[in-house]
DNA sequence: ACAATTGTATTACTCCATTAATACAATTTA
DNA sequence: TAAATTGTATTAATGGAGTAATACAATTGT
């Protein structure tokens, strides 16, 4: 499992871990059952202290994401990240109410900050395309 | 001027107030040229620290949206908050990419946030008409 | 000119999130 | 069973954001 973190980044490191490993399992990279790295062992890779790591992944098993037990490891749980439609639709109405306080402060109609979606989502489309071909 | 601002709120006071000043500035309820209240006199009002309302009026003064002298006091920007079109696009770009990475993460399709968003935005606008009525 | 009013600048304090140090407990493996 | 491996728990150190204390500077108004 390769994960790439940043000290300069403003956001924690331990959060960088935990974005990392959900996008990982949704795009299928991780698949349930699959074993994460023990604690000790990425943070060596990552060159940051053990804790760090430890607090990732208990964060993660708190979300139902992973299932760790001592000696054994850490694997991707089972149901994985199944969440039913109504915690999906919940985890995003926050983002989605806060943009939309954004872009009506700014003057912004329903309509163009629709637009303005599509067009991001084009090019976010465009630029995974080409990490893809990278990652080979 | 009329504020309300809560400490228990985790959202920084000073932010608080930027946040709403902003809002005020958006609807129309401090127009180009009025006064907001002095530093002191605000903090007074809000029971807060006079550091936290200037820190306030600078963030806002470098927005744009605000214009201190010493002596005479902070005004709204005669230019108000009219920023350019290319401005507010990219005022909106990072949130709005931040929700699509989230939104893609979830595993909703494009079409399904573009609905989300519709739905949230009625929701708000209902909301925004109940809170006028019980301004009056 | 002078006192009052207003914003500005500098410095320090406090709190809390993040990270680190270290010891402990369960499981595996030889 | 004993050593190695793994996660857990507790406590402490660090840094930075937010707020406060205080002194300074420009303008206003009498």
């Amino acid at each position: 499992m390769r994960l790439h973190i940043s000290t300069k980044d403003p956001v924690p490191i331990y959060q960088q871990i935990i974005t990392q490993v959900k996008h990982l399992v949704a795009s299928q990279r991780l698949r349930p059952g699959d074993e994460v790295p023990p604690i000790r062992v990425l943070a060596e890779q990552l060159l940051i202290n053990p804790n760090t790591v430890a607090r990732a992944y208990r964060e993660l098993e708190s979300a139902g994401i992973l299932t760790s037990k001592k000696g054994s490891g850490t694997k991707v749980s089972l149901k994985g990240n199944t969440l039913g439609l109504k915690e999906r639709l919940k985890e995003l109405s926050a983002p989605v109410d806060s943009l939309l306080v954004q872009a009506h402060q700014l003057g912004f109609t329903i309509e163009e900050v629709i637009e303005i979606v599509r067009e991001r989502n084009s090019l976010f489309r465009a630029l995974q395309k080409e990490k893809d071909q990278s990652d080979k």
